[in-house]
DNA sequence: ATTTATGCAAACTATTTGCATTGCC
DNA sequence: GGCAATGCAAATAGTTTGCATAAAT
């Protein structure tokens, strides 16, 4: 694994962007000061990184895959209306697997586990339109 | 929501294929007997059939969007080899969202949860490998 | 008759890959 | 120098959409 000025952008922005960038959004933000660095490279970097443990790949449901500058396990709700990702404080579930009556024979290792509703904003806007719809 | 034989055709084969089909396998089902239907009016008709009710919508990480006969909750397996997904048994966690602490204003409606792992099959042929590598 | 649904093609989003070239070690 | 990484373009997978036509009510 070579340390090239790419993987390093590439590393930095998962660090910035600390907001659970998809790939695109990841790419978006080295392009504005770098424009050269093409989005394969973003792609191939990010599985890297995350491969190596660097930064972590979360798979929200509903949504792109993202990356986390955050290696420890927590879980996630997505906005239905605008995709807004945010963290959640919920104890890891971290012996769920065990409770799985087993009658398939899979071997499980882990979970994803995503909440979905509507984030602060949305949830806001949704209310006011009732409030219209009363009058 | 008019009845139209495309549409009984889109059911019927969410109802035989019991396996959670992508959109494609229900698509590729209904093309072998009826080459004429199109695509688009598969994935038409698997998001209204869903949005009414008829069949679940289900968000399976790591996977394409899937489609299932069965309404009532529960979880699934997804084999990080070979994509095969598996109902679990497991109760369903119904009251999960109320026990996250909600500091960040999102009004929480509900969750998927998805287990990965080996299948029964593709943890067999891991196990021969392991074995292979010791002689 | 009206209006929803269809088929087709094109567009779109997300991601991967082949290949010639660049550049790290 | 050798091999991994890059940039580019094309390919792929999954899904949606515009539009003219067909068909259900």
């Amino acid at each position: 694994m070579r340390n090239t000025i790419q993987r390093q952008l590439v590393l930095d922005a998962v660090l910035e962007l600390k907001d659970h960038p998809t790939a695109d959004e990841v790419y978006q933000h080295i392009a504005s000061t770098n424009p050269s660095v093409s989005r394969a490279t973003v792609y191939r970097n990010l599985k890297q990184l995350s491969e190596s443990g660097e930064i972590k790949l979360r798979r929200i449901s509903g949504s792109a895959e993202r990356y986390d500058h955050i290696q420890t396990n927590h879980y996630h709700a997505r906005c239905i209306k605008c995709g807004a990702i945010c963290d959640l404080e919920l104890p890891y579930l971290d012996h769920l697997e065990e409770s799985v009556r087993d009658n398939s024979g899979f071997k499980l290792f882990g979970h994803d586990l995503t909440f979905y509703g509507l984030c602060k904003e949305c949830a806001a806007k949704a209310e006011e339109k009732t409030e219209g719809k009363k009058q």
